[in-house]
DNA sequence: TTTAATACATAAGATACCAATGTATTGCTC
DNA sequence: GAGCAATACATTGGTATCTTATGTATTAAA
């Protein structure tokens, strides 16, 4: 787990990127993916997921649909045509933003395992 | 520029890396040193700056000398034992945040220049 | 049966930032 | 020598984004 300072800020590229990769998801299937690839590294809490869905919906970035797993409810949520190019651009930007840090701060390349 | 989003989180371990590499620097000099090393595209303003600095300095983690250029102040900060132990603790932490997103996001490894 | 996991959501509070403003000195240009 | 840009500090008010906590409800496992 990071400080929670360090991930502020990249919650919505975040969603947005893995949307982009794949097609549909729900939000607590979102926060599990997110945990399972970093490996319990980012951890979103629920407090800060909701509304940054909420908010992307809002913004016409992304679209939901609702369906029902039984009694349960679960909502979708996908990549408008706005939310495709918005992802994109949030990676590029974010990517630029690492190398920027990178010399920044003088991290060295790291061997690929 | 950046979307401000990004930089937050950050903006600690930038300047405790400056001044680890520094030994002594002034807010001023800081954030000319962190736009001349991106090329502008990370700007510090003196709303976070000079609070920030304030805290490192309330948290014992930097030292301050005050000094005269003719009439004019200048307020240099240097890194405390802690600061020192601190800056090298942010930097490993952010290197390890960096590699965890490239991989997250997919991030290729970019050539060097 | 009761705990953990699944699945949504909101509310209250913290905080780190930006934008704006303020003061004052110094150097440059016209 | 007037006026502007740069240097150098600082604070205030506002906002966005997060954390923590709480709430509801279903389903699976122990």
């Amino acid at each position: 787990m990071y400080s929670s300072e360090l991930i502020k800020g990249t919650l919505k590229t975040i969603v947005l990127k893995l949307l982009a990769d794949n097609k549909r998801m729900y939000g607590y299937e979102i926060s599990a993916k997110v945990k399972d690839l970093t490996n319990s590294k980012i951890q979103l809490t629920e407090g800060a997921l909701y509304p940054t869905l909420h908010s992307l919906e809002a913004d016409g970035l992304v679209k939901t649909e609702t369906e029902y797993i039984g009694k349960r409810v679960r909502k979708y949520y996908s990549l408008s045509t706005t939310g495709k190019k918005s992802a994109k651009e949030k990676v590029n930007e974010f990517a630029d933003f690492l190398n920027t840090m990178k010399f920044l701060l003088d991290i060295p390349q790291v061997a690929i395992a």
